[in-house]
RNA sequence: GGCGGUAUAGCCAAGUGGCAAGGCAGAGGUCUGCAAAACCUUUACCACCGGUUCGAAUCCGGUUACCGCCUCCA
């Protein structure tokens, strides 16, 4: 069994085969930081964070390389707009992305490159492209000459001259071509800026990420990937540059996410309908976030809103009440099961049905109900008189190994801390049980409640969870 | 105009030739002092029209609707 995956490059589910056995290089585009992420940047930053962590659990070697886009317009234009330098700008947002990302269970890439720390190696790569007729300079701006290079279009499946036709042109006369894209900008007065053979300027957009894969992960990588959006022209731009320069394929498979729709409908600034992360986590658990962007395949559509965000929450808290009702059963007992033998084969099925989805092209949706299958074993497992330790703790174990995967934890660290007026009140509520004054428990029952401590009284004893 | 996507139950969502996964919500039941949690049962003319096939949600042709990219965008 080998991992699939589908690759834009060619429009189809490839055999994932890495160039160098065992090790997978991967680059994924990052945001541009000039405020907050938003829940569309979201998806990206939790889709290959799973690609990755599927591919480690899988025995590769991952070597997860993603930039930050840290000097452009929007960049230049907050800046001004707040009165503060670009750079200010910069880290703040970047600082802000990792708290987000975090919150979201994504672990930093081994390396996240920015352009403001990678000019001289951009400056160097654009020269290279000029020596070799890939890019002319013009009033301090330097083109990519894009007829010039043969695979234009490669990647969106567009002919050059198709791409031509749509294309809303800006009439632009420093352009040779109105296909040709900018890989230098000459500064405007004041700017932000660098020095380069062709003036003061910054690195236009597409450049950085040609500049910066190379460098840390070689003239061709096995994974680019990306929104959606960029694979037209960010990426197919990226190509050109990157191919003139090295003569070498750039990126063996190209992976896409699909869009966030808000309410059926895009987010854009117009509609105002922007949701930011660092919103929607202060009122709602990130993990929650996560597990609905993958309750659905990285490649279709998503809409989000809170109705929609409230039902996964409630899948979520199935699969967790589950996994904490196999703690709460290990503690009290420790019996023995004949039935043993029975139980760990369906748990080996529901963990070879996780791994079976996910090796199809990353395939969360079904990876997600197979977690749900080992749910219902587990809670069924939890009726039976006598339950095993082995039992319970291969289906923590299990429960452990593929939520790892897909970087939803079910482990909560609430340990068992109760302070002492709870553990009073839970222990006086039993008396009143024992006694069949249930007017009273009944009473204490819903006062903890309030404290929001649920109780549940099981065979077993007292589980209590909080709300 | 070019390229592409989507249409499956009240809602969300898998499924790309062989009796339509899973979750949420609803209904009924079991268990419980009552709850909770759980378990069981229950809900599908797979957008439409044709075709191929022993057999189609799935393949082919056509139609409709919505959406995306072709311009900064995850």
């Amino acid at each position: 069994m080998s991992v699939k995956l589908y690759n834009t490059l060619t429009r189809q589910k490839e055999e994932f085969k890495p160039i160098q056995e065992g090790k997978v290089s991967m680059y994924v585009c990052g945001p541009t930081v000039y405020n907050y992420i938003h829940i569309g940047n979201a998806r990206p930053a939790i889709v290959f964070d799973t690609v990755r962590r599927h591919l480690t659990y899988r025995g590769y070697d991952v070597n997860f390389v993603s930039n930050f886009t840290d000097v452009d317009d929007k960049l230049i234009r907050v800046a001004n707009e707040l009165g503060e330098e670009v750079p200010a700008i910069a880290d703040r947002f970047i600082n802000a992305y990792f708290e987000d990302v975090g919150a979201l269970g994504c672990s930093p890439a081994d390396v996240h490159p920015r352009v403001t720390e990678n000019i001289d190696l951009i400056i160097e790569f654009i020269a290279v492209l000029m020596e070799k007729g890939f890019a002319y300079e013009s009033g301090g701006d330097v083109y990519y000459r894009t007829r010039r290079f043969d695979g234009y279009g490669k990647l969106s499946h567009q002919s050059i001259d198709e791409l031509r036709i749509g294309a809303r042109i800006e009439s632009d006369e420093r352009k040779d071509d109105a296909l040709d894209f900018v890989l230098w900008k000459a500064a405007k007065e004041g700017e932000i800026s660098w020095e380069s053979p062709w003036g003061q300027g910054r690195p236009g957009w597409h450049i950085e990420c040609s500049a910066m894969a190379r460098r840390y992960l070689g003239d061709t990588i096995d994974i680019h990937a990306g929104g959606q959006d960029l694979a037209f022209p960010h990426h197919e731009n990226e190509i050109a540059q990157s191919e003139a320069l090295t003569g070498k394929e750039f990126a063996k498979y190209w992976m896409h996410n699909g869009y966030i729709n808000i309410d059926n409908e895009k987010m854009s600034k117009s509609l105002g309908n922007f949701v930011l992360v660092h919103d929607i986590i202060k009122e709602h658990d990130p993990q929650v976030l996560r597990f609905f962007m993958l309750s659905v395949h990285y490649r279709h559509p998503i809409n989000y809103n809170l109705e929609l965000l409230e039902a996964a929450r409630a899948g979520l808290d199935r699969l967790r009440t589950s996994y904490e009702n196999l703690l709460h059963r290990k503690e009290s007992s420790a019996g023995l099961n004949e039935k043993k033998e029975h139980w760990i084969e369906g748990i080996k099925n529901s963990k070879d049905a996780f791994v079976t989805a996910m090796d199809d092209d990353f395939n969360t949706a079904n990876a997600i109900a197979s977690l749900f299958d080992l749910s219902r074993q587990a809670n069924l497992y939890l009726m039976e008189k006598n339950t095993a330790v082995e039992v319970l703790d291969t289906f923590t174990s299990v429960f452990d190994e593929l939520t790892s995967v897909l970087g939803i934890p079910l482990k909560r660290e609430k340990g068992k801390m109760l302070d002492t007026e709870i553990e009073a009140l839970i222990e006086k509520r039993e008396q009143a049980r024992k006694e069949r004054s249930f007017k009273v428990a009944d009473e204490i029952r819903d006062q903890l409640k309030e404290m929001n401590i649920i109780l549940e009284d099981t065979a077993q004893g007292i589980r209590w969870k909080r709300g």
